[in-house]
DNA sequence: TTAGGTTTTGAATGCGCATTCATAAAATGC
DNA sequence: GCATTTTATGAATGCGCATTCAAAACCTAA
C-alpha cells in the first residue's frame, strides 16, 4: 500500500558502503571517516533517508520513550504538569506514551503491561498510586519508574512532592497568625500521601499552637465532593471562619459554595487557602491565598532522576521534596505581621 | 542488565511447538489446533510470556499506536478532550503518543518527522494547523489524518468541527432576541477556522438583522490579549451591551476584567457569550451562556474516522461538522421568546 | 482402501537496524 | 622501510515476531 521505506541498505547502496557504515553515520557515538560520512549523508539526503526507529529500538532494546499514567486531568495542575513534561522530556529526545487512568489498581496493572509490551524505558505516574505486587514487577524488571506528587512508602520507589507536610503546617501559622478560631479542613483523598501529609501537617501546626479543627472532612480531590463537604461544614452548628482546602481545584468549589449558597464574603467572613497555585488562582474571580507548588521544578526534577535511573544510575532512587512556599493572596485574612516575602 | 525477555521461541520449546505456532496464537485470525493452541497457551503463562509489540510492528507494518499533536492545552477544552480521546482510542486497543506544541510550522514539521520515524498508524491534530508541503508528504505517504476542532479548505484533509458558522449564527440570534443595541466580537485567532468561522457566522446573523458590529478584535484564543481586548472595547466611545467571545476560555477572561476593572455586572449591564462549553462554564462564579460543542461526539466521531482511514477506507475523508446549539444560562440576557429547549 | 482435498504445522525468511568480529587500511615508532 | 599498533570498514548475525511456502497430518468420498 504506502510507498515502501527506503532502508539504511538502500542508502548504503548508492553511497556505495556497506549497511553497517550507514547505521554508523546515523548513530550515536560511532566513528566513520570523514570522507564516507559524506557521501552517506549527501545519498541519504537525495533519498530522504530517516532512520526507523522501532527497528532501532528491537535492535538496542532502549526505546527512547517513557510511559506516562495521569489521572485527575480536571484539575488543572496537571494539564500544566503535562505541557511542561512533554517540553522537558522532548528536549531530551524522549517520547511520550500516554495513558489517562481512573486511579484503580487493576486498571493501573492493564496499562503497566501494555505500556512493558511497547517497551518504555521509564514510567512515571502522575498522581496515580502503585500496588505492591506491581512495584515487585517493575522492580524486578528494572524498569525505571518515578511517581510525581505522590508519594508512597516503599523505599524501593521513588517519588517527586512539594514538601506538603510543611506546606499544611505553613498555612495553620498562617490561618492562626490571622486570628482565626474556627478552623476546618477539606482534605484531599486520605487515600493518597498528597492528601494525607497536608492534612497532617496542618493538623500539627494547629496543635503547635493548642488548636485544634472544628472539622475534617475528606473530599478526594473532587469538586462536587468539596462542595457537599463545605455545605455540611456551614450547615453545622459551628461555622468556620477558615477553611484549608486540599486543593485548588476543590478550593474554587468551596470558595463558590461559600459564596452563592451561604452568600458570606470572602475573606471577611470566611478565609480560604488552598494548595497547588495553579494558574486560575490569581484569576480575579478566586485570588486565592495558596501553597504554591512548583510544577516546573517538579517536572524537572522527575525528568532528571527518570533519565539517570535509566542510565543506570539506581543511586538516585530517592524521595524528593520541593520547597512550597505560601503565595498570598486575598481569599484569607492576612495577619499584621505576616513577613510579606512574596512580592 | 534487565533479566533477558523471554521470547515466542522459549514458549514454543516448552510446549514443544514451533516459534510460529506460538505467534499464530497471540495472534489475530490465526487457526491454531485446540490442542495444540492449549498447550501454548500454558506454557505461555509459566513463562510469563508476553508478546513483544514492537517486535510485531516491525514485522506487520503495524504499530497499533497514534500520534497526537495537541496545544493550548490551557484551555481546559483540550484537557477534557484529550481524556476521551484517550479513552476511547484505548477502548480500539490504540495507543496515543503525544506531542505538545505551539503553533509554528516548523515545530509542526519536527514532530510529524518525529512520529512518522516512530511508525505511527495515523494522526490526529488537535487544534493545529499543517501546511500545504506537509500535507503533501503525509498524503504521498499515505498516513491517516484527522484535524480535531481545526478545519483546513484542503480537500485531501479530514476534519471534525462544530458547526462553527452555524454556531457563531446562532449567538448572533440570541443577542438580538434580547434586544442588544451595542453588540462587540472577541474573536478566536483568525488564522484558525474555528476563530474565522465563528466570527463570520456571528457577523452574517447580525448582517442578516441589519445589526453591525460596534467592534471586533482577534484574540488568539488567549486569556491576556481577552482582557485587552475588553479593556480597548469598554474604553471606547460606545460601550458595548453585549459581547461574543471566540471561546470559554477566553469568556472568563472577558468576565472578570467586566466586572473588576469595570464594575459593571453580567448579565445586567452586559451580556457575554462564549463558546465551547467546557465544564467551567457552569462554575457559579460564571454560568456562563455559550455554545455547546459536544466533545464526546466530536472525539468518536475523530476516532471512527481515522481508525477507518486506517482500515484503508480513505473514501471516509471528509470534514465533519457536529451540531452545537445553545447552552442557555446566565451571562446573557435571556429573550422573552426564546425556546427553552435546553433543559 | 486409496485418490483427492482440506487443514495444521514447521522451516525458512524478512522487517530495519545495531553490533560483534575479523580483516583491511592507515598511522605510528624506530 | 618494516613491524606494530591503531583505526576504519564490511560480512555475518541477532533483536522478536509474522508470514510464505512446502510438507505432513487429517478428512472425505467412492
Amino acid at each position: 500500500m504506502a510507498k515502501k521505506s527506503i532502508r539504511a541498505a538502500d542508502v548504503a547502496k548508492r553511497a556505495g558502503v556497506s549497511q553497517p557504515t550507514v547505521s554508523r553515520v546515523f548513530g550515536v557515538g560511532t566513528k566513520v571517516s570523514k570522507k564516507l560520512e559524506l557521501k552517506v549523508k549527501t545519498a541519504a539526503a537525495e533519498l530522504g533517508y530517516r532512520p526507523n526507529t522501532l527497528a532501532r529500538t528491537l535492535a538496542t532494546g532502549c526505546s527512547k520513550t517513557i510511559g506516562l499514567i495521569v489521572s485527575f486531568l480536571e484539575n488543572p495542575f496537571y494539564p500544566e504538569a503535562l505541557e511542561k513534561l512533554s517540553l522537558v522530556l522532548n528536549e531530551s529526545g524522549y517520547h511520550i506514551l500516554i495513558f489517562m487512568a481512573a486511579n484503580q489498581a487493576e486498571e493501573i496493572d492493564t496499562i503497566v503491561e501494555d505500556l512493558l509490551d511497547n517497551q518504555v524505558d521509564g514510567i512515571i505516574f502522575a498522581s496515580v498510586g502503585i500496588s505492591n505486587t506491581l512495584t515487585d514487577r517493575l522492580v524486578k524488571e528494572n524498569i525505571p519508574l518515578v511517581l510525581f506528587n505522590r508519594g508512597q512508602d516503599d523505599p524501593r520507589l521513588s517519588s517527586v512532592t512539594s514538601a506538603n507536610f510543611e506546606g499544611g503546617r505553613t498555612v495553620a501559622q498562617f490561618l492562626l497568625a490571622g486570628g482565626h478560631q474556627r478552623i476546618a479542613h477539606i482534605s484531599g483523598w486520605q487515600g493518597s500521601s498528597t492528601g494525607r501529609d497536608r492534612q497532617a501537617g496542618f493538623i500539627k501546626g494547629l496543635k503547635d499552637a493548642g488548636q485544634e479543627l472544628i472539622g475534617c472532612i475528606d473530599s478526594r480531590f473532587r469538586r462536587s465532593l468539596a462542595a457537599e463537604a463545605t455545605r455540611r461544614l456551614f450547615l453545622g452548628e459551628i461555622i468556620p471562619d477558615a477553611i484549608f482546602v486540599g486543593n485548588d481545584h476543590m478550593a474554587f468549589a468551596v470558595m463558590e459554595t461559600i459564596r452563592t449558597e451561604f452568600g458570606l464574603r470572602i475573606p471577611e467572613d470566611v478565609s480560604v487557602v488552598g494548595y497547588d497555585d495553579v494558574s486560575m488562582s490569581e484569576w480575579p474571580s478566586f485570588n486565592l491565598t495558596t501553597i504554591r507548588q512548583p510544577a516546573n521544578r517538579m517536572v524537572e526534577e522527575t525528568v532528571k532522576m527518570l533519565l539517570s535511573m535509566i542510565d543506570g544510575d539506581f543511586l538516585t532512587v530517592q524521595k524528593l521534596e520541593i520547597d512550597a512556599s505560601l503565595q498570598v493572596r486575598g481569599s484569607a485574612r492576612i495577619p499584621e505581621e505576616w513577613p510579606n516575602e512574596e512580592f
